[in-house]
DNA sequence: TTAATAACCGACTAAAATAGTTTACTCTAT
DNA sequence: ATAGAGTAAACTATTTTAGTCGGTTATTAA
């Protein structure tokens, strides 16, 4: 399951990606319209900053908004951030591999095997798919 | 992540695989094999007893079997048993959908929209690989 | 028929991960 | 100066995962 952490880390830069010509847009302002706990989504934009991600300016009229070209920002990295790997195993991980303690040998391993094929699936849609691409397949949702 | 249960139910289901023409194995034999907790491997076998993957028997001479030919039982299913959904958001799962707290109107959510697609590409691998494959990718490693 | 073997079952506990909260500090515009 | 808004670390609570414990029931073999 995506924990709740890369959900609202999700929605925080889709909405900052709708709001890219405007001027920054504050944590409290983010936390209501989309319903997150103002004190949890401010560690989550830290991480995001931290990452590269966003750009922050502190005092009155400071706020958050993106770094980069939301076409740009995948869902993979964000993921990484918050979550660690996208693998279901951790001998599959590709930026957070270390040995299954379960598994004597991993080179031999059937199940390592099968789930390699898997993150390669999964790996393939996330890291394709944009901010931009989230946002504009809201848009066909609504307008069919 | 994949629960330990769930890689203990594949490992466990994979031995009785290879032992398909031999009379039932005890799950302290498995256990021992795989050093899997005794108890905890007691727990996932009867699920997977339960579901009817399993035959077992009880008493001097009794212990596992699997109850139908490996090639037909897939990870998909034993995945369901052990860990539940296979799609990483509620609103996405077909066996245990429901809303997602988070989001305010699901036909709508660009978030969802993805992860119908990255749970169809998992749900392909995982429903298309039986017991048998694993343990025909593990001969395949052995000797390639 | 009794003893040993091995699965069955429910309730309990421990550890880890997730989801937050608290408190205090720093920078910036007015 | 002061109010607004992000930074940072540490702390707490909740939930999920990973077990453990103690006893019951069915089967076989001596
Ligand atoms: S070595 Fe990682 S699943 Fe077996
Ligand atoms: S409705 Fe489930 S992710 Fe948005």
């Amino acid at each position: 399951m995506l924990s709740k952490k890369t959900k609202y880390a999700i929605k925080a830069l889709v909405i900052l990606g709708k709001n890219m010509d405007q001027p920054p847009m504050q944590i409290s302002r983010i936390a209501e319209t989309e319903r997150i706990p103002k004190k949890f989504l401010e560690q989550i934009l830290l991480d995001l900053r931290n990452a590269g991600f966003l750009y922050s300016k502190k005092g009155a009229g400071g706020g958050y908004s993106l770094n980069r070209d939301p076409k740009e920002i995948f869902l993979v990295s964000i993921m990484r951030i918050t979550d660690g790997p996208i693998a279901m195993v951790p001998c599959a991980s590709l930026n957070f591999y270390h040995k299954c303690d379960e598994c004597h040998q991993e080179t031999t391993c059937g199940i390592r095997d099968v789930f390699v094929d898997v993150r390669d699936a999964t790996l393939k849609i996330l890291s394709e798919t944009s901010i931009a691409d989230i946002i504009s397949r809201e848009q066909s949702l609504i307008h069919p």
